[in-house]
DNA sequence: CGCAATGTTGAGTATATTCAATTATCGTGG
DNA sequence: CCACGATAATTGAATATACTCAACATTGCG
């Protein structure tokens, strides 16, 4: 439950980065490519429920997801929880603590996780040396943004059924994209205390409604996570479409 | 309520641009400013009512709010708005439009508005010219990605009445920063209705959410908009302190 | 003046929460 | 190996919260 790190054993060189060589992410030119190796300080291995970004505090470092789930949240003073959105290889985590004084939210790993750590304090120099990279950075920040805004409409406005259904529709999607999932292997990593508090219910409201996904034959849940069965169903309810953009930046 | 777009007579100089001499922007470099002055293209008066970006669509044009209130939204296809953020002086307007293919949520004015329009081709110029502007940007993105995050948890985890203490107080502080508020002008100018849209409530809950608070002195309901009469005491019922970040960038 | 937008209120209904109890699964230690 | 505790999932029942419907008041504007 704790932090719970270990050291990695086997260190990856950005020049063989298994991230690159999916068409999901662009490509990088040499130059690029020898910035972020250099920008590289080391690498971050974590368990399962390891804490990686804690709320409050400005850790000297920015990472890059590599393999693995892991989730944002918020919690209020009381123990409630919000979990803002959830993280996959190629996703920054750290940027805001980064740029401002400190992290407004905490970070958690869903699965073990792999991450690329960089140091914060040459994250100037990026900008100053390779505007494409900075560009990409400022992309990923306003595509998080988006999906915040997808979130919030969610939330505010969709009913149970349809932001279960969106929900699953989107980590699916997001899994899919960044090789965490294909046709055999469609297990989204969460509890349903995860999906609760990712949608703003109770524990007992959304089991009745992910029952409702199940029986419809769009979900099948398991111990600890779901398989996607119809995500065009799942759409469908949700009334969402995922973005169709092709390739997108990564750091 | 369609479009209707005033070309300004009197065009502000960026060399005499009102917000630079707030307190609450940073400063520029004489050499910043020269690049910022020859990247703006134009300036855009709105009147209260309408419609400044449309989702789905993808305009050649970024903006800087100058003067006025406005706020950014989505609708679903049977007509559910959800509200995501308000827009005061100095926020940007269309930064994912100008990187991503389209703009994924519309932006209208809730009073008259200024803008202040750049061209969306020359951003990467931007990137490549002023490392520390292109900074700023992505600062700008990380901050609303902050502000996305705390409405989040609002709308999934907070009760109705903090809910609407928080956004009150939230819009309050803007204000203050921002110059559109002070001691003597205390007016948010919103209805009930953006209220409800921003909180994820109904207009009938809403309007008595908000009787509460102004039972308990904190507000005063007026037409269109209400004063905040007691922030403090917002802040302490939604359990929320503003960032007390004391500049922030601005281009 | 009359319409349109906004704000208000009460009543009945639907949705979602809390409480409580039960089952299943997994890993740990005796 | 099995008992045990911890976590997760499930279910029913009572309650609270929020929504819809409907009616009406108020204000500003053409």
């Amino acid at each position: 439950m704790a932090n719970d790190f270990r050291q990695s054993s086997v260190r990856l060189s950005c020049y063989s980065c298994p991230l690159r060589s999916m068409s999901h992410f662009r490509r990088f030119s040499e130059d690029e490519l020898d910035f972020v190796a250099r920008f590289k300080r080391g690498e971050l291995s974590t368990d399962a429920g390891a804490t990686v970004v804690v709320e409050g505090t400005n850790s000297a470092h920015l990472y890059t997801v590599l393999e693995g789930w892991g989730f944002r949240y918020k919690i209020l003073e009381d123990g409630r929880r919000q979990i803002l959105n959830y993280v996959v290889p190629g996703d920054l985590v750290g940027l805001q603590g980064a740029l401002m004084a400190e992290m407004q939210h905490s970070v958690e790993a869903l699965t073990p996780m792999t991450l690329c750590m960089f140091e914060r304090s040459r994250l100037f120099t990026l900008f100053e040396k390779h505007a494409s990279l900075a560009y990409d950075l400022t992309w990923l920040a306003a595509r998080e943004e988006s999906i915040l805004d997808e979130h919030l409409l969610s939330i505010g406005r969709r009913t149970a059924l349809e932001r279960a259904a969106y929900l699953l529709a989107f980590l699916h999607e997001r899994g899919r994209l960044t090789g965490l999932l294909d046709e055999t292997r469609r297990y989204v990593p969460v509890t349903q205390t995860h999906v609760a508090d990712t949608l703003g219910l109770s524990i007992v409201h959304t089991n009745k409604t992910l029952r409702r996904l199940g029986d419809r034959g769009m979900i099948r849940w398991l111990d600890r996570g779901c398989d996607v069965l119809d995500v065009e169903a799942l759409c469908e309810v949700a009334n969402w479409r995922p973005d169709d953009a092709l390739v997108r930046p990564f750091i």
